[in-house]
DNA sequence: GTCTATACTTCGATAGAC
DNA sequence: GTCTATCGAAGTATAGAC
């Protein structure tokens, strides 16, 4: 009768807690199709706009086959942000190895799309405690990297560190490109360019200006 | 205070283009329950959770009422976004007055109540174009008038105005605490002491100190 | 002036056909 | 291994009863 579900030849367990619902494997060439739309999709119309109709026209597949290919809505958005984020940690590392490192990581900062993605993920994650806590993960590597990166930068270049630790600047510089990108999807620019000014001015200072 | 929109009588013209449905009159009781209980939901589980039915169930009315309430949820958002919109200028105003305006300005922008709320709308900007304009116009007013009383403190307390602008300070500040309380809601907290404590230094080099 | 009944759309997710 | 048929819940909004 009913009893003898998941028997033998599958010992495997199930980590995942929930329906035993076949799902597509990890490398089936419509997961990245549906994972660059839902990327699309949450970029041009917000997070609130990812439904698996939603994200399965603008793949111009059935809305049915984002359950087949994810389990869940959460499952997709996992994928999405990690995606980015693994991509951004190598970017980040290059940045940060590079001849000017501070420079460089200003600039990897202040890049709209990776900003905007972000903040989208960091407004999903106000009610997704799962993507909360993936997303803190990231950005706690990514600011562990970027303090022992800017700690040699600094040391070296006769800065003032007591004045200004590495944690500081990381979180400086966080913050304004974050700001910076933000104000400029909502059309404001007041401010902006002197800002960016100062930063460039602080480069230099660090001889990482401009060539 | 607040611009106490569809005036009396009605020769008020219907600028909202849309259907004659009838709508309950602004001083009504249960708007005010009902903006309570949106920003409640919009606070604890993101903008995204705000629908008619979830505000209703909030609020202990039925889901229909909201709509005699408000004639879409775009007009919900927009009067709860403009009440405490409204309450941030008067805020800003005595902070700005006060005998110690940049720290009474600093403490303002690091509330996270009003930083987190700020935060939804403008996730929720991304693909609202009303909700956008309505932020935009009040950030710039913010903006403006901080620029404004910045540049008679930065004058008169011997800061380089050249190396530090008003304007500059001014997204400098907003930067800081929106990403602050930002990570502070994500759980992080690397970096924030430190942070926290090179503005204190700033302001007690205003004169400012921590009394 | 206030609220109810209800239409119609879109949502996430599952079961089971190929 | 891949996709279709379909369910039940939740979404916005309107028309009309009290």
């Amino acid at each position: 009768m009913l009893g003898d579900c998941s028997a033998s030849g599958d010992r495997a367990i199930r980590l995942q807690m929930a329906s035993p619902r076949r799902i597509a494997g990890p490398n089936a060439k419509n997961r990245a199709v549906l994972l660059d739309a839902a990327e699309r999709v949450m970029l041009e119309e917000g997070y609130a706009a990812v439904s698996s109709r939603r994200v399965a026209a603008e793949a111009g597949l059935k809305p049915q086959l984002v359950h087949y290919y994810f389990r869940t809505m959460d499952d997709l958005f996992l994928e999405v942000f990690r995606r980015r984020a693994e991509e951004g940690v190598e970017r980040q590392t290059r940045a940060l190895a590079s001849d000017r490192p501070v420079r460089a990581l200003w600039e990897f900062s202040i890049d709209p799309r990776g900003t905007a993605l972000t903040m989208e993920f960091v407004g999903l994650a106000n009610h997704r405690k799962v993507i909360r806590a993936e997303i803190a993960r990231y950005a706690e590597r990514f600011r562990m990297q970027q303090i022992e990166a800017l700690s040699s930068v600094l040391g070296r270049d006769g800065v003032d560190c007591q004045s200004l630790p590495p944690v500081v600047l990381s979180v400086l510089l966080t913050s304004l490109s974050r700001v910076l990108v933000m104000e400029q999807a909502l059309g404001m620019s007041a401010g902006h360019a002197d800002t960016v000014a100062l930063v460039e001015r602080f480069l230099q200072r660090l001889g990482e200006g401009d060539s």
